[in-house]
DNA sequence: GGGTACATGTAATCAGTTACATGATTTA
DNA sequence: TAAATCATGTAACTGATTACATGTACCC
């Protein structure tokens, strides 16, 4: 019934307090996005599901943007709660259109596989940079769990930075 | 027009030659599954749209299991040749349910965040294990591209395991 | 005061998920 | 020959994607 983004959507809440879906949108670019991402519609449309539901309460602004803020109902929260506390057996999907292409590098053109590997390498240079500003220096209200998280996910791109190097100096793996 | 699943779809066809639907879910689930998964009932449907865009010819058994086995046709290889060829700017999503769970660990409860990580090590020791087995024994078919992304995946699930053991061992991160 | 970027949403379409269902092989 | 598992598909529903659209604030 409830989706992964529902938990997201209602663990969002939880940790900001009274959000509109902008600043749902905003958190979720900021951080979270690197490791599950979520169209802003999709911030804006779960609310209104999760509301229905009676898992969140929906107080909108009289006048000016006529903003609506959410806030966790008691079932709400313990939705949230069961829901964190249950191990799960899936692992971590890498989803990466690069990888994916690289995979049928044997199928490609010439120069094809080096030409993906050098953006791909560039593109995690600059994730890496970003996730290191962020860890030196935390916007507010990040707790610990969130900032080892992105030491995770900094290791993963600097493995990622090298793989890429690599398949671009030497395309055919020889 | 067409999805990622679509290439993957045009990208197994043109590796394995003329496979049947079970033949493809058998290579997503072996391999590919780790860093982009499709539910076995895409690559059912995902065939016939692109037969029925001309990418993918189809020929069906007569009798027995009435497999109906896929091949590319030329339109369909020029359009895998030219979305191969064209990097790409996205990152690596690390789609990661647990993950999820531990960003909202600071709201979970007593013993939450120790249970979840302590099936999250497990499960990625399991998936390590696994892509060790594939590289040092890979079956046929598979190219040094291919073997090189599992090395990579394997290195994520090295990380992985020393981050759910330490999270495991000190749930609060003090 | 005009442009530009930020902010906030809605609508249509369709891929993806989930569940169901049955036929063919193997094995005990 | 019964049970279990592998193999092959279909159907319904709905969440996700994509595109559009407009309002508000700020800056030059």
């Amino acid at each position: 019934m409830l989706t992964t983004t529902s938990y997201l959507v209602l663990g969002l809440v939880g940790h900001l307090g009274s959000p509109t879906s902008y600043e749902l949108k905003r958190a979720v670019a900021d951080t979270i996005g690197g490791f599950w991402s979520v169209p802003h519609s999709q911030l804006y449309a779960e609310p209104i599901r999760l509301t229905a539901l009676g898992m969140l309460t929906e107080e909108q602004e009289q006048g000016g943007r006529r903003r609506r803020t959410y806030t966790l109902t008691d079932t709400g929260r313990a939705e949230l709660d069961q829901w964190l506390a249950m191990p799960t057996d899936e692992g971590t999907e890498l989803r990466d259109l690069a990888l994916l292409k690289l995979y049928f590098g044997g199928q490609a053109g010439d120069g094809a596989v080096q030409r993906v590997a050098e953006r791909a390498a560039e593109v995690h240079k600059r994730r890496l940079a970003g996730y290191e500003r962020l860890v030196s220096s935390p916007p507010p209200n990040v707790d610990l769990h969130q900032l080892s998280i992105l030491a995770l996910a900094a290791r993963y791109e600097e493995e990622a930075v090298a793989f890429w190097s690599a398949v671009a100096a030497d395309p055919d793996l020889t």
